[in-house]
DNA sequence: AACCAATTACGAACTTCTTCGTTGACATCT
DNA sequence: AGATGTCAACGAAGAAGTTCGTAATTGGTT
């Protein structure tokens, strides 16, 4: 097995990752409809993109009749780690105290965030 | 006064603020050779993207002498915050919960650190 | 004044990302 | 069969980021 490391995926990859993760395996029609509706884009814009992430290992395709179906390979969870490495090393210095701090100050998390962070915290050890 | 928004700075100009922001207002020679120390850089590709930055107004120049000194007009905290914000709406729908768990699982966190997010979660009103 | 080293300026080349127009294949409808 | 519509494939073009070679400038030295 050759545990192949996923690109980091860009922005507007990433958008495109954002509707396969919710819809599930889909067209390119199906994800172009969604995807214009937050932000404006050709039909093949979004294909071309597929084609792209497809060669890149990010998603995969499926033909189907005498379409394809696309599916994203880079998981949700999966990405999300990527990133928050990408960025703690880049930004932070792989502190995650000082990420998790200007997490808090840049959006204001619920109440129901902050004490479901805290559980968080007591699961991982940190409870005194 | 204009609060003029600055660009969210490429991973290559993130690289070179990272060294302004250790070392202070610096020449071009300075902050390549410590750049160079963690990148294979050339002098000159140094000089170029501290040029483009100044167009852009992430550094400012000052003529010193025979040489420039440049300095961070964004600052670290600014630009974390900027990044931070940028990450949670493009790949955790808003949610700092979501990315305060990935930042958890991506580095282990010190016990030091996770008491550290604690302290900062009760400040934060996150106390029952 | 002539020369040398350091530094900035300029611009070309290359890559990646993004967008889109055009084409061709294939199926359906009349 | 011929027209029409849908879709993938392809290539071109542009924008942005990155790298670097080369020229021009300047200060100091002999």
């Amino acid at each position: 097995m050759t545990p192949k490391p996923l690109p980091k995926p860009t922005d507007g990859e990433l958008a495109i990752l954002r509707v396969l993760w919710r819809l599930g395996p889909c067209t390119v029609r199906q994800a172009h409809e969604v995807l214009n509706t937050e932000r404006e884009t050709g039909y093949t814009t979004v294909l071309k993109m597929l084609q792209i992430m497809t060669e890149k290992g990010l998603v995969s395709r499926v033909e189907e009749g005498r379409g394809h179906v696309y599916q994203a390979q880079l998981g949700e969870s999966q990405a999300q780690k990527h990133l928050v490495t990408d960025l703690l090393d880049k930004a932070f210095q792989g502190s995650a105290l000082k990420l998790v701090m200007s997490a808090l100050q840049s959006k204001k998390a619920s109440k129901a965030e902050l004490e479901a962070i805290r559980r968080l915290l007591d699961e991982h050890g940190g409870k005194p």
